[in-house]
DNA sequence: TAGATTGTTAATCGATTAACAATC
DNA sequence: TAGATTGTTAATCGATTAACAATC
């Protein structure tokens, strides 16, 4: 029975990992796969993977497995990710522009379609035919292309105020790089990766394995 | 009474934002905090600034709050943030020699020492003072410079292999930003940071709230 | 002392794992 | 049919939140 809402986020990660090794089986001929074979992959228990899957609704025969194909397309479906989705980055610092031409975006079909900045020598310059413009003129543009989702890659002190803009603009995303807590209004959708607290976390375990 | 083991790894990556705004709040001259109010900046309830806090032990003083000073100091100590530590990033392309400078890094005394790739054209040249070596020459420079963490920035295809050499030199803590799900000995410390999933989360979410 | 805020226990909530009937 | 694997229920585990006694 499909269900719905009430999806755990971990759920939906994973099954964005799933997607991929599921399209990466595909390219070496795979056409069935079981529960088990697919998580032997991913370090996780099959159970996992079912019950991940069970939040979506029934995807499989009972003694076989699952149709790649069918399931690829189904997922893709079901998360959003089967039409190109388009993003802008904002802050077109070194992180923004190495995120401008991240090749795992391309692989869930998401597309960056401009970058934006308030440093005028920045601006009007180019990376792989993205082109960076002035924020000033970003609600015209996310307008005009009806974006609504924004990656936030400038410094921690104009986070927030930044944030504000975009979401004057019409942004209805964030995907935050600054290591700040952004206080954003209801309705808006926001993740944040924090790299420093990753590597922090890393640190403290090391330190507890180690003694 | 100060326990030890088993604390979430979400408390740990809570515990370096609070380091983080309580660095903040000295900064602008506060001596004491309290749990309402460290909270109130960070969109949590206080229960969990306490109960993260009483996995390390008793830190504030009952009617009056914690001492900003003390409590940091205590934290970074505890956490393995109180001294200097080395990483090197491996991949320099867009993304490592962007980590390469990271401020946020800094903020938490993670210092990169040197950047490691395969390019012939890349290796020799330095980005802000952090030379780019060849990978061949890692092992020797891990155990001259006593590294223990890696970030690890190659693409996909290669990201196990880069792995398994990084290992094999003495890598005991790996950040790994390719979208891959990397098999790892024992011991071994491992965080993933998959950008891709988080806006594939966040395009999912948007997908729920509009519909 | 009275008021405030901590530290911790207990209750709640949610996610993961195990087990198994359903069924291909 | 016999063997395999799903989908789901129930059990377990862990994390968050609420409540309050301790105490500054």
């Amino acid at each position: 029975m499909a269900k719905k809402h009430n999806i755990p986020v971990e759920t939906i990660k994973r099954t964005i990992t799933y997607i991929r090794y599921l399209e990466r089986e595909k390219q070496k001929g795979v056409k069935i796969i079981s529960s088990r074979d697919i998580t032997s992959l991913l370090n996780i228990p099959p159970a996992q993977f079912r019950k991940d899957l069970s939040f979506f609704g029934e995807f499989g025969k009972r003694g076989v497995g699952y149709n790649v194909d069918i399931l690829i397309e189904t997922l893709k479906q079901l998360l959003g990710l089967d039409r190109k989705v388009k993003a802008i980055v904002v802050g077109a610092g070194r992180l923004g522009t190495a995120l401008v031409q991240y090749p795992g975006f391309l692989e869930i079909n998401v597309e960056i379609i401009g970058a934006f900045d308030n440093d005028s020598k920045k601006i009007g310059q180019s990376i792989k035919g993205i082109d960076i413009y002035d924020i000033k003129n970003i609600k015209k543009f996310i307008i005009k292309n009806n974006v609504k989702i924004a990656l936030l890659c400038v410094p921690s002190d104009s986070a927030q105020i930044v944030a504000n803009i975009l979401i004057e603009a019409g942004i209805k995303s964030i995907l935050n790089f600054a290591p700040v807590v952004l206080i954003l209004p209801e309705g808006i959708n926001i993740a944040n990766v924090d790299m420093a607290s990753e590597i922090g976390s890393i640190i403290y375990r090391m330190k507890e394995t180690v003694q």
